[in-house]
DNA sequence: GACCCGGGTGTGTTCCGGACACTATGCGAG
DNA sequence: CTCGCATAGTGTCCGGAACACACCCGGGTC
């Protein structure tokens, strides 16, 4: 079977970077080719959109086809396209940005016959094609977006500590925050459910656990309601 | 001549959505189609990419194509490829955001064989393909860029008063801001130049006319700074 | 020359964000 | 049982920004 047109066309596919929180070090996560071109490097997780499916939905396959992910969010990063960035030929790229929980995912899953593994975003391997450019872009879209809009629980469980928020920020911004000014700040925004359980296993004083509470933000957001770090 | 492939590929286009300031309207610049499909339908200007060129190279050369005009400003947007956005086919596009100054560009300027002309965003025909929801995406976008980007004054000619940006922003930000402090603001920044020159034929006192100075900003930029509204 | 229109500046009040250091609690070691 | 340790959790003060209001300026119009 084959497929003929009046004027050549660009191969269009999608590549993900999916970033995880670990404790506190950002990874993301990298699957290592097995053919040609750049057999054995590290690369995103990505493949060619098919005819019939949205390309938020060829992400989303991709992603659980060659990781067994379903993130929790998910968004479009941009678009790479300039000649030459695969040796095979013009192929225009969808980059996305995704956010999992890691606790959802057993870091280090080598879920499929591919080899899959968390790398921490500030130590990974040479990366085939322009995937350096596209993880950079990734970041410096993180970093601008965590401020403005709470997609940061993504990269949380679902029951948290104030000091955990806090890290995750800390670690995205690369910059340290005032621990009264931090909590003063998102507990001002009423966005938190204080739960009446505190972490457990620790050998000092247990924090409060808490829940980001997605209806209240819904609600919010509609009223007019900026989230702002 | 014909291309063939083993897989289906979706067509890859191109899309701008370019912006002009006129006075206190913001205008988008429309194309209006002469074949089907939404043949006699206004549309944004766009084209299909070439195989040698990038993305940003497409979205120039089709602009000065079918408006012969060369922004001052332009950067991708979002990438739209929802199956069925075109009855020809799969057709993915790449979608622009430019500005121009209006006063470099003949407003209502009949630049080809195609009609062009400037709508109020607040007002325009019904668009051909998803154009609304490109359009409303790149409104989203300026709204929110120009806060913390000095990208606003490529819709101002080189010279302009402080009232003129004032203006600007509260066009673009949807609400009004308080003069004291919009210009202790941006004067604060040290951004722009104070010209020996004086807005001409207005019957009122006549304002001072300053111009952006984009060599300090660019300094200022690597030195950390952070233009913010 | 009176008045009208926006341009441009000063001032007082309130509000918000950033800087800053100590006490409380729970566990484990000895 | 006590002590030590590691982290949790908390309030105040200050300076600058936001906001509201009031005023003078310069030129044109009638």
């Amino acid at each position: 079977m084959s497929y003929t047109y009046e004027y050549p066309r660009p191969a269009l596919t999608v590549d993900c970077v999916v970033f995880g929180l670990d404790d506190d070090d950002l990874k993301v996560l990298l699957i290592r080719r097995g053919v040609e071109p750049f057999a054995g490097r590290w690369a995103l997780p990505g493949g060619f959109v098919r005819m019939e499916e949205s390309l938020d939905d060829a992400a989303r396959r991709e992603l659980e086809e060659e990781s067994g992910i379903r993130p929790s969010h998910l968004e479009q990063l941009y678009t790479f396209g300039t000649p030459g960035r695969d040796p095979r030929g013009r192929v225009v790229t969808v980059a996305y940005f995704a956010l999992v929980k890691l606790s959802d995912h057993v870091p280090h899953a080598a879920t499929d016959a591919r080899e899959a593994a968390w790398f921490s975003v500030w130590d990974t391997p040479k990366l085939a094609f322009d995937h350096a450019d596209v993880l950079g872009t990734a970041l410096q879209r993180l970093k601008g977006k965590v401020r403005y809009q709470p997609i940061g629980f993504e990269l949380l469980p679902p029951k948290f500590t104030l000091t955990q928020l806090q890290r995750l920020y800390e670690v995205v911004l690369e910059r340290e925050l005032d621990k009264r000014n931090f909590r003063k700040k998102i507990l001002a925004m009423d966005l938190l459910e204080e739960l009446d359980e505190v972490e457990q296993d620790v050998s000092h004083r247990a924090a409060r656990l808490y829940r980001f509470d997605h209806k209240k933000y819904k609600q919010l957001e509609k009223a007019g309601f900026n989230f702002e770090l």
